[in-house]
DNA sequence: TGTACATCAGTGAACGCGCGTTCACTGATGTAC
DNA sequence: TGTACATCAGTGAACGCGCGTTCACTGATGTAC
């Protein structure tokens, strides 16, 4: 058997297997036919994310990621219903992502003093450490298929209501009217997927670009204090 | 060989040729060579941005280009190289929409008071005379294969400093830092981008359009008063 | 514990299709005389 | 002005290729007894 996985790795193998090993090119004697599931399936998202880095998620063919992830073009068909379903399962994935980073943020903001400075930290720390969803989400919130664009818009939203609430917890931005706060809370947001679009295309670097981040979001919040919701 | 056109027609022109003729549904006879091949270029173009409508660039065919053009596949390489040359004249084109825009907002902001009202203003109205141009631009931006996006993001570069340089006109912001002038021209790009979209995805209903545009941009302008470039 | 059968992730051949690109061509427009 | 030739936008057949999807299959893992 693993004479024939390695034949296997050979031929299908080639792709995106450079840092973690596709499932065929794995000695799994032994292991659970569920464990061995699961490793294909996160090896063939890995794989889709992996070849939207060069372009758009919707010309990135059934083929390419099957090839990457190491398995035969029909295996696919064990694990999702079609591209389309993978891709949902990527935009649920990578908004996992920016909640977990949005969580991060909001646990350092209890003091307003240094809030901004700290949300500039933790989003370049967390855009570093999901590299892929980050790209993910950027790419395909506008250019994507109508499917995914409009998941992701949505996601967006919902998001952007949430951070209009935490607005509310700053004492100058309490007495907002809410949908100032909502009109406030996309301008950040929508700043936001910049700076992490730019974060992405400047590797290393950080400090500048926690600085730049950080002195954009200042200008920003600076009117906040003039600001009265009529 | 009108009666030759007409056969062609049936079987290429059914594409994009709702609003303006194809090439060959149009009767040309005794009209110069040129200007017929003017027309299939323009043909070209817009059978192109109308199909990046539904999906990327990048995911829009040769053949499809040319079936909605109303002409033969072949026929493509008579006007341009590759599917990325034309890629690249979009571009180019739609600066040039974006560019008109930005040119008849200044002209109308010799008076500071009311300058974000009639930014709004001319926004909507040049986002909705150049829908596609504009829906291109933003599409591919961030979601285009590589030449383009970085074409997209230079050419936004560019445009940047243009506005930076404009806003040192202003008194408030005359005294700032250059470089406190360009990070504060990104937001407001950056923001420009978005109520685009914004603008695209809502046909119709151009007062609130135009409101949440104001409203945002006066949100982030407020601070402008308050800041002292270090 | 050992055996017989069920499950099911992954295989590989095969399909019809749309793709980009080549090539020799057609025939209306343009030009030289 | 009329004729003979050049130009060149558009044609259509043909190609090899990668695509998504079907199908019957294999053989290791899982389970019932």
């Amino acid at each position: 058997m693993l004479y024939m996985c390695t034949l296997k790795s050979r031929r299908y193998g080639e792709g995106a297997s450079v840092d973690s090993p596709t499932p065929s090119e794995v000695g799994h004697v032994g292991e659970t036919r569920e464990l061995r599931k699961q490793r294909t399936h996160r090896a063939l998202l890995d794989a889709a994310l992996e070849l939207t880095e060069e372009q758009g998620f919707s010309s990135v063919s059934l083929r390419q990621v099957t090839k990457a992830a190491g398995i035969v073009p029909t295996a696919f068909y064990r694990h999702y219903e079609s591209m389309d379903a993978l891709g949902e399962t990527l935009v649920t994935e990578s908004f996992t992502s920016l909640r977990a980073m949005m969580r991060a943020a909001r646990a350092e903001t209890d003091d307003y003093s240094e809030v901004v400075h700290r949300s500039a930290v933790v989003m370049v720390r967390y855009v570093r450490l999901h590299r892929a969803h980050f790209r993910f989400i950027i790419r395909e919130r506008s250019g994507g298929v109508r499917v995914i664009r409009e998941s992701i818009q949505e996601h967006l939203r919902l998001f952007v209501t949430e951070l209009a609430a935490d607005l509310g917890g700053f004492p100058a931005l309490a007495p907002w009217l809410e949908s100032d706060r909502v009109l406030l809370a996309e301008v950040i947001v929508n700043q936001m997927v910049v700076v992490a679009e730019r974060i992405l295309d400047l590797p290393g670097n950080d400090d500048a670009a926690i600085a730049r981040a950080e002195r954009q979001l200042r200008m920003i919040l600076l009117g906040v204090g003039t600001w009265r919701s009529q």
